[in-house]
DNA sequence: CGGGCTGTTGAATACATTCAAGCCCCGTGG
DNA sequence: CCACGGGGCTTGAATGTATTCAACAGCCCG
């Protein structure tokens, strides 16, 4: 079940979701699936853009808003500079993940999102809605589907600020990322963290250092293994107990079925 | 400017939200306004339910979704149930916040709201959506701004977790509050903070005396004045200056203006 | 009046940060 | 080829901060 491609020098591979598993996928169906030779609406609405280095941004704070993404390969961070200059990593996205949203209503986007490794993202133009008559509704009803899909993903952040301690903070941050491969049928046993442990450290509020400690205390206590940035999970209710969150499920997302 | 009912013992009312800045405004305008004569699909979608009292819960964790509500008045707490037995607050909700978006695409709510005063809110029907015919597109319209203007409030919360200190953390709260405040029209510079001190230092992952002392020290500073649950804040860009985020705007959310 | 809940305050402990040093990997340039 | 240098990451000791434990004040409600 696991699609981890772990190569001979024990390296992860860049994640790519299948469509299947896109936040966009609905959208993409209706407008390539279903009027089969019809093509021209998936051509005007959603796109593939050209990839985007490592450290390439996808737009930046302020930019006016023009489409919404999604990943489709490798991984970005949005992040806030603040007015005292600090920079303030507001998220991580992760492949078939929309970025965007907050921008619809206001026009603008808030934050500047930066590709942590090269990444493949597509687009959708929000604009040309209104083009495609008829089928508005329906594309409509997608879009807001998958925007209530991430607002019940985003739940774990609320969780992560409530945890008391650094251990449960990170533990519970792992959990997260690999509930969110999970949900895309990623490998979520087995992965790369794509962020700096700086990038973690300042999402979470932490020390660097401390993240360091914290990695280090789970894999002598053999819950995990990590080599750099990459990551595998041995004991996921080990973990979660010391999340604080209990064996298994009810939570935000579906635990359950993680492994 | 400031609609304060500061009463005689110096307690601050409840507050409730005009229509126009609900975050259900413009699907009600849509249901009532645009068709003058004809209010059934106001009827029909948007209602108003019977007052909640304090304590009352709008619904439960594993709930299956029947409606989106809107708070009309009062304020709402949402929380978890942890399998470990803790109570985990995810959020609360003021006037004119939207409450329920996870549940659309999950059909189940993912969590428990209970009203931390007496409260009313407006509610939405979504199933009733097929019934409006043409109007759905507008409708629809309509709701996905609202999500995305809820994405974009959401945004503090990432910026409250990259607080490293709880002196950060607490002014970003406050701020956070009086600036949900002030997007809604009610006053931003005095009002009074409905949850429990529990309430916030389970939030924002403190000890309920950290809440207590940086609250002290805040008034000792002269940024604010406490009086129990009742706040008054004094030096605004004080606090956003403890708050790490500099005197003024380029925040998340419009901090300009919001005194 | 007593009990429970909420909120505050004080002292000891535990925890995470800070400061400092060193390692590893990798790209650069001698 | 190897030396150098920088960034990312780790580790150790000292400091500072937040938590914990405890006690108490205020308030609402029975």
């Amino acid at each position: 079940m696991d699609k981890v491609v772990t190569q001979a020098d024990g390296r992860i591979s860049r994640a790519a979701v299948e469509c299947a598993f896109c936040g966009l996928y609905g959208i993409c169906k209706l407008a390539g699936l279903e009027q089969p030779e019809e093509q021209t609406l998936l051509d005007y609405m959603v796109s593939r853009r050209e990839p985007i280095p490592q450290g390439g941004c996808l737009f930046n704070a302020g930019d006016p808003f023009q489409e919404l993404f999604a990943v489709k390969s490798g991984s970005f961070k949005t992040y806030a500079v603040l007015e005292s200059g600090r920079e303030q990593v507001i998220g991580f996205h992760f492949p078939g993940e929309l970025i965007g949203v907050e921008a619809i209503a206001a026009g603008r986007y808030p934050y500047t999102v930066k590709a942590l490794e090269s990444a493949s993202v597509c687009r959708l133009e929000l604009q040309r809605m209104a083009l495609s008559g008829e089928q508005q509704a329906s594309f409509q009803e997608q879009l807001i589907a998958a925007m209530s899909r991430r607002a019940q993903q985003e739940q774990w952040v609320p969780l992560l600020m409530g945890a008391q301690t650094a251990e449960q903070r990170i533990a519970l941050f792992l959990l997260s990322v690999a509930c969110r491969f999970a949900v895309r049928d990623l490998p979520s046993g087995e992965f790369r963290l794509p962020m700096s442990r700086s990038d973690i450290a300042n999402y979470l509020g932490l020390a660097v250092e401390t993240i360091s400690r914290m990695l280090q205390r789970f894999q002598n206590q053999r819950l995990l293994v990590v080599h750099g940035r990459n990551l595998r999970l041995r004991n996921l209710s080990g973990i979660r107990s010391l999340a604080g969150i209990g064996p298994l499920t009810t939570t935000p997302m579906p635990l359950a079925g993680v492994e």
